[in-house]
DNA sequence: TCTGGGGTCCTAGGACCC
DNA sequence: TCTGGGGTCCTAGGACCC
């Protein structure tokens, strides 16, 4: 058997832990810039407030509902995840951290015990200890488990907790749910579906696999055999190393000139080789990618990647830098109005076991001693209290003007952490 | 005025190897 | 006259997740 927990509308949650103000009332959260709706709480969602609203179209609207409206405070969610992760871990073994707000159980070692009884224990400790509402689902396979927890979640006489232990059980649940809500199933299968008449969840349990197979690849037939109750969806933790990494903003206010875009791409790659070095990562290749608004005018509309393979794989800033800028060079076009533009690096690999080319013509020795020592400011002092020339003024690009305070951490204390464990070699 | 950011896996086809 | 049987790697595109 599987166990998924997932925390309630888990933004809106979090802020409210730290703002009783908002218990009570509708609170919806935002995505970067203040541009969508991303997390409402249940009062929101009853509103009829829907996810990915744009912001500034029900501005008014939202206000004289009552509806508290936050930025985004993603080193708050970071850090009420952790302690999630924390408690569980003193409950439960095996666990997978899935998402932000999710984590797996696998309780296989579980045999002989009262599941339902452990979930109620995992919701009730979370509610207690952290003032997190959770829902818990339980059943044969990942995906039944996800089912559970839509019922858990939505029906309050489950008090959120659903276990599927009965066959039966089973069947009456997926019958009665839209084969759209099954994981795995996104928009376009759900219209293929559909339009083969295969409309509710046991439809599906109940489909062609060879069918299945030839549309939907093995992929699709994994999630009908998981409705059968035979397990077989393999989830990896979100702490495990990153293969690719992006880094990628929408602007505030669109950039014109190359100069600027150069900054921000600048800024873009500090942050991807902080993140790189952070988990001890190397990248063999390099992108960067720049576009116009989507909602422009298809005339004005410009979209361009590129990518290149660095000769040795690197984390090292100063060297990205001048990739990153030559690869701007080559797919900036001036006359346009970029909205967006991202910095991407593939192919990551250990940073401790590289294999260095004999005709290297950068010295990472001495590269290295320099970026551990500007990690250690920055971490110490504060972001970018020692910056690249070529970053420029780069605040001006993001908005967040309903930020909440950081109630649990600070931005020395979170990269600060960081540094005892990873930049221990830095003279004092 | 104004519209998020970050990931993964799978497949098919082409190029190449012995 | 006639033309095998196995692989790998890479890339682009399409699907999905939160």
């Amino acid at each position: 058997m599987f166990a998924i927990v997932d925390i309630n509308n888990f933004y809106a949650s979090c802020e409210r832990i730290f703002d009783p103000k908002l218990r009570n009332k509708p609170v919806a959260v935002l995505s970067n810039n203040d541009g969508c709706i991303i997390a409402r709480s249940n009062e929101a969602k009853k509103l009829g407030i829907k996810m990915g609203q744009v912001f500034f179209e029900k501005e008014d609207w939202l206000k004289k509902q009552g509806v508290a409206v936050l930025s985004s405070n993603y080193p708050l969610y970071a850090d009420m995840s952790n302690r999630m992760v924390q408690v569980l871990r003193e409950m439960v073994d095996d666990i997978i951290i899935y998402s932000i707000d999710e984590v797996f159980i696998d309780l296989s070692s579980y045999k002989n015990k009262d599941l339902r009884l452990l979930a109620f224990e995992i919701k009730d400790k979370l509610l207690k200890y952290l003032g997190l509402p959770v829902s818990v689902g339980i059943a044969p396979t990942k995906t039944l488990a996800k089912t559970a927890n839509f019922y858990a979640k939505r029906y309050s006489k489950f008090k959120n907790v659903l276990v599927f232990d009965e066959e039966q059980k089973i069947k009456d649940a997926l019958k009665l749910i839209d084969v759209g809500e099954i994981w795995g199933i996104g928009r376009r299968f759900k219209k293929f579906l559909k339009a083969n008449g295969i409309k509710s969840a046991l439809d599906l349990r109940n489909a062609n696999e060879q069918f299945i197979k030839k549309h939907m690849s093995v992929v699709g037939l994994r999630t009908v055999k998981e409705l059968k109750e035979e397990s077989c969806i393999e989830v990896e933790s979100i702490r495990k190393d990153r293969k690719n990494m992006v880094h990628t903003r929408t602007f505030k206010h669109p950039i014109k000139t190359k100069e600027d875009l150069k900054a921000i791409i600048s800024t873009f790659t500090v942050r991807l080789t902080e993140k790189l070095r952070f988990q001890k990562s190397a990248a063999n290749m390099i992108g960067v990618f720049v576009e116009t608004s989507r909602f422009e005018n298809k005339k004005y509309r410009y979209y361009n990647s590129k990518t290149v393979n660095l000769p040795v794989p690197s984390n090292d800033t100063f060297e990205l830098i001048k990739y990153a800028l030559k690869l701007t060079d080559a797919i900036f076009v001036s006359g346009y109005k970029y909205k967006r533009a991202g910095v991407m690096v593939f192919g990551l690999q250990n940073s401790n076991h590289l294999q260095y080319s004999l005709f290297d013509t950068v010295n990472r020795y001495r590269n290295n001693k320099i970026l551990n020592t500007l990690d250690f400011l920055n971490a110490s002092y504060g972001r970018d209290v020692v910056k690249y020339a070529v970053q420029g003024d780069d605040t001006k690009n993001s908005v967040q003007e309903r930020l909440s305070p950081q109630y649990t951490t600070s931005w020395n204390q979170i990269i600060g952490a960081r540094a005892d464990e990873n930049f221990p070699h830095v003279p004092s």
